[in-house]
DNA sequence: AAGATCTACAACCATACGGTTTCAGATTAG
DNA sequence: CTAATCTGAAACCGTATGGTTGTAGATCTT
């Protein structure tokens, strides 16, 4: 199966997901896709700070943003969380494997010349 | 099953795979578990500037450096790894179970009064 | 039409990040 | 012992980040 996750875009995923507040956001949006101020109203931090998570999490593609009248409703896009779990999942599949290897090297080697 | 990835050590770990550079390193530290200065080498960045990087990987437990005589061997502790990866899936098997709690509230919701 | 609310955008500030250069301490090689 | 190498730490710089306040545009409510 292929990663069709770009290493650019990786970035912005991990990124945005290293910060608890915008994991929390992305946790409460997919409980009731609510708007930004009704998100805001969850958090110590004014509006705009708000806005600036949600942009951190719509530059990464983890949510989109649907105007609903005056309401700007987030929606998270569990699709692209999944594709970073599965780019997560292959990583360590690959560095597993290597792993294996380097035992099995290593058993052989031992004594070896350095 | 328990995630033991406190919030706080999760914000390391996103934000320690965060760059692509320290992410090949991880790769490259497991195909060999090599020093600083030979995980610098490849790279067109500064020795300090890897090592900046390592010491990233180091506070978010990714990795653990041995002195090897006046080498400094970089050994990648993939269980923490495997952790960020279950949270990942925890989260996300979370997230996905909402989904479909309201996909169902919302099939029931169908013409309802907004 | 008037007022309240949701949102966006700009300016600003403090701090952190990623990079550099420089210097100093250990350790191995000759 | 001397010289070369690996490492670490400090100082510094440009830029990005996360936060604030303030202003302004749409949209709903009355």
């Amino acid at each position: 199966m292929v990663v069709d996750l770009h290493p650019a875009q990786a970035d912005l995923v991990f990124h945005a997901l290293a910060d608890a507040t915008r994991r929390d956001i992305l946790t409460v949006a997919l409980a009731g896709e609510q708007s930004v101020s009704a998100l805001a109203r969850r958090y110590p931090i004014s509006l705009p700070a708000v806005q600036k998570h949600v942009t951190v999490l719509e530059r990464a593609g983890l949510v989109t943003k649907h105007r609903h009248g005056r309401e700007q409703l987030v929606r998270v896009e569990i699709d692209t969380l999944d594709r970073a779990r599965r780019l997560l999942d292959e990583l360590e599949a690959v560095w597993r494997e290597r792993v294996g290897r380097i035992d099995a090297i290593l058993s052989t080697n031992e004594g070896a010349p350095k």
